[in-house]
DNA sequence: GTCTATATCCCGATAGAC
DNA sequence: GTCTATCGGGATATAGAC
């Protein structure tokens, strides 16, 4: 692995273990064991590392998402899927965290592929909740883009509470609950495998 | 307005807008007006006024919250009311914003108050919804605790999407969605004020 | 490309005068 | 109670040798 490879996989690793604001560029090197002038001969310096590092970790959400998104079942199926996915709950979301960080939401440029990223999410599962609406399996009155947003808001708030508690069952729950709010009459919610 | 007063007033909005780890005692003297020798007379350091000022916010947030969920109307108007209070959604929540802190969640002094915070309001909504179930308003088959969990969990999460974006439209999305499958079924949700 | 040395400023805390 | 002075260390970046 090349020494920016391994300086841009440091400074992902830091950014959801500590955010942008608590990641600094010592901590950087000494996790990728490099020194100081590897950094700034790869990079202008830490917002351009950080550019860097989020704009890796954000493709590779969208392509984790896409993955079980993209998969067999119907259109409630496929929410349940990715509510249910596997997580390491306790960490956070490692896109969505950045959304607290001051100096990431000051920039723009840092926060585009946060912005771009969530938004993709939110737009790809409207158009899950409008496929269900129109094969039935979801009620016709319900707003897709609305009930694609309240999808991505429970698992980020979900986030919030397992931290806050140091359990991710209070996750787990708030997904539970929207999925039965979700669920076609006919069925039970799966509880988590 | 005491100087102890003053400090933990400062020190709650920078913990507000920075965050703990983004928050320096310079910056918190400075906007206080005071001295270094202020701070370490009244309190012990930088953990001991966090505490403080945490504690505060906590107490805040939660009379406010019950402010709302006290008042008058059926179960759900009362969920609704509260979804749809005024808040200043770009700024985040003061006190869920704070389980992305490394040095919060790792400190169990300073994540409790996040943690309680959190756990009554979870509690206060879950009585709620069994309110609600018990009326009739609500389906018999739903959890209370479930339904309570994904409630504070769009609210948090509505937070995360509004400050990616940089708009409000997605929290106000995310909660109506949710309200829309929260609404009993003769009933519109109504839009917010 | 990578290293070490250095620069400047800020962090969190302590000491001691007033 | 409040102030200024001072401390040792870290943050972020630059310079220049190899």
């Amino acid at each position: 692995m090349s020494t920016s490879e391994r300086l841009i996989e440091s400074t992902r690793a830091l950014l959801w273990e500590r955010g942008y604001v608590g990641t600094s560029p010592k901590a950087i090197l000494e996790r990728a064991g490099a020194g100081q002038g590897s950094m700034y001969h790869h990079f202008k310096g830490k917002p351009d590392l950080a550019l860097a590092a989020i704009r890796r970790t954000a493709e590779e959400m969208r392509a984790t998402a896409a993955g079980v998104l993209d998969g067999p079942g119907t259109p409630y199926e496929r929410i349940e899927a990715y509510l249910l996915r596997e997580r390491d709950v306790l960490r956070g979301c490692p896109v969505g965290r950045l959304t607290m960080d001051p100096d990431v939401i000051a920039d723009d440029a840092l926060r585009a592929p946060v912005d771009e990223t969530l938004d993709w999410l939110r737009a790809r599962l409207a158009g899950i909740v409008e496929e269900g609406r129109e094969q039935g399996e979801f009620a016709p009155g319900l707003d897709s883009e609305e009930i694609a947003a309240a999808v991505v808001a429970t698992v980020q708030g979900g986030y919030v509470l397992a931290r806050a508690s140091g359990s991710p069952a209070a996750f787990d729950a708030g997904v539970r609950g929207l999925l039965a709010l979700l669920a076609p009459q006919d069925r039970q919610p799966r509880t988590r495998p």
